[in-house]
DNA sequence: AGTCGTTACGATGCCCGTAAGGATA
DNA sequence: TATCCTTACGGGCATCGTAACGACT
């Protein structure tokens, strides 16, 4: 059994089961994989692939058991590398974070400023993407990070840990009927055509869960997955909108009116999340406690330790978090 | 990065720093040995080992972290074979238990004898040895399971499962004062010179609490690792035994008599180890049913999950135990 | 002086890549 | 027919073992 043979089954299985992609993806000759996929099996004496003729068809009960081991060695090859690293050069490396406009637009470009300028030799990388891509690219490992409101509790071997709160503020054009009231109600809002996040983004499941509570089925008119277009059609007339409220910025923002809306919509929270098991580099923890103070690195440590989601989140039951 | 190169350092570890002899347990050439540490320190850019000329003194603090990943690899590795073997002869496979002799001569016999008639293809090592012995055995993967009274909570990644009580009893010669007595006191048993076990064997820390508590400071006169040993030596007089009560055999020690302690010590209880983060074959988790009936592999698959030997205690904390 | 790790060197064997073959959708 | 996996073959490279060297206790 050799480390490639592992490497070759986990990504065959990660390209569909398509050697001739894996290849490609792998930078090296197609049938140099199919072989050692087929010397492994023959070693293990056990079908790892289901095979129709010679096309690869399925994963046999016993290779989805291998290859979730393979992966964690994987995992841990890859600690090994970084513990190497961190002790000949502590402040180069890489850091890949995936995350949503919603962050990378409103709530990142200051802490990665500070970042970039204490750790200039850290080479960052930034992939945007749905909740649902994000938490999959951390689960496999191509991000460090995932930093995300939704779907990052899909997977199961991801750390998610709570980052701060956020409320939801109403935009409106200056001048809306709205900025009359003195306090808006939920049937106010309901009363417009509204314009908002997809479903899936940015908490958009909080925002859906108070309007069934209400008993009230808004007219959705637009959904955006960033409120910067959501914005551009507020403007437009097209509806009200509900976005974050670091979304909206006063200054460039002043043809709008933004609405508080933490009466009406339960808090959300932002979290970040990565893979359990991986070893942290110290910029690493740096970079969590520049974007979450209270995330220290004895509360990060601890915090891998835990062993369910739900410990998890027992553990920072009574921790305040900063809302925004 | 290899997995012999994982291999070598780990093994050049347990064999302390001596690359010469770890070649001999390798079966290969030290040589090689040699070459293939260099080239991963050299790969990782890192020394994992600390040399004084040309002799190896110490593991560095990076080697250190290094080596312990490369366990988990390895183990890791250990258990894809498993699980292969498990889908390919699920009957067929070794087990090696390391127990102590108390175990091997008087809890395990009829166990053992059910599970080779059970499974006759697989093939079983015991090794006898101290508490202490045992335990590293298991937490080296040495050893699949340890079964001990004493010591096994000294290594932090064994998964410890306590498997029944049992109480001690008061050997003497037929005739002896003492069985003219109703009820022996702590104190009668002071009175008297005493045979019982070595320090570190079979539940000897509970004999000694017992004592202390009392303030009592009896004279041990003669200490053995096994009831055997221990049994002789009152039969020719010398004092009176302190034994695990499953070490009388009625009918084969029908010479001595046996008074009940369980009045006057606490009970021990004996625990099935094995290192966490192992794969269990099918028959293993049959084994340990086999020895605690209550050990379900369920009630095992759960205790795998437990972060700590805290959590872990208490969830054994309503489960009643069989007391011998 | 003996034990031990490193270096040098030659041979085996493994892995990779190109090219051709056969099966499936 | 086009895509895809397998088999076959040749070149390059890494690993292993033997032998000789240098260093420490």
């Amino acid at each position: 059994m050799k480390l490639q043979q592992l490497r070759y089954i986990v990504e065959v299985l990660n390209n569909n089961l398509n050697v001739s992609a894996t290849a490609e993806s792998l930078f090296t000759s197609q049938p140099g994989i199919s072989k050692q996929v087929r010397m492994l099996e023959d070693e293990l004496g056990i079908q790892i692939f289901g095979r129709s003729g010679k096309h690869l068809t399925h994963v046999t009960p016993a290779g989805q058991e291998v290859i979730e081991i393979a992966q964690h060695i994987l995992s841990k090859v890859d600690a090994i590398k970084s513990v190497a690293a961190e002790h000949t050069k502590p402040d180069q490396g890489k850091l890949n974070i995936a995350t949503t406009h919603t962050q990378a637009r409103y709530a990142l470009p200051p802490v990665i400023q500070r970042f970039i300028n204490k750790y200039p030799q850290v080479s960052l990388h930034m992939h945007q993407g749905s909740p649902q891509q994000i938490s999959e690219a951390a689960a496999k490992g191509k991000a460090d990070f995932a930093i995300a409101t939704e779907a990052l509790h899909l997977y199961h071997d991801l750390i998610m840990l709570p980052c701060y709160h956020w409320n939801r503020s109403i935009l409106v054009p200056k001048g809306h009927p709205l900025t009359e009231r003195s306090k808006v109600t939920i049937e106010d809002i309901a009363s417009f055509p509204l314009v908002t996040y997809v479903y899936g983004f940015t908490g958009r499941s909080q925002l859906d869960k108070a309007f069934s509570r209400a008993g009230l089925d808004p007219q959705i008119v637009f959904t955006a997955t960033d409120a910067d277009v959501i914005k551009t059609y507020v403007r437009m007339g097209l509806g009200i909108g509900v976005v974050a409220t670091m979304a909206y910025e006063p200054d460039k923002d002043d043809d709008l009116v933004a609405l508080p809306g933490a009466h009406l919509f339960e808090h959300s929270t932002t979290k970040i999340g990565f893979r359990k098991g991986t070893f942290l580099r110290s910029y690493m923890y740096d970079f969590i406690e520049g974007f979450a103070p209270h995330l220290t690195r004895d509360i990060v440590d601890k915090a891998m330790t835990m062993r369910s989601h739900d410990e998890l989140e027992a553990m920072f039951a009574d921790i305040e978090l900063p809302t925004y």
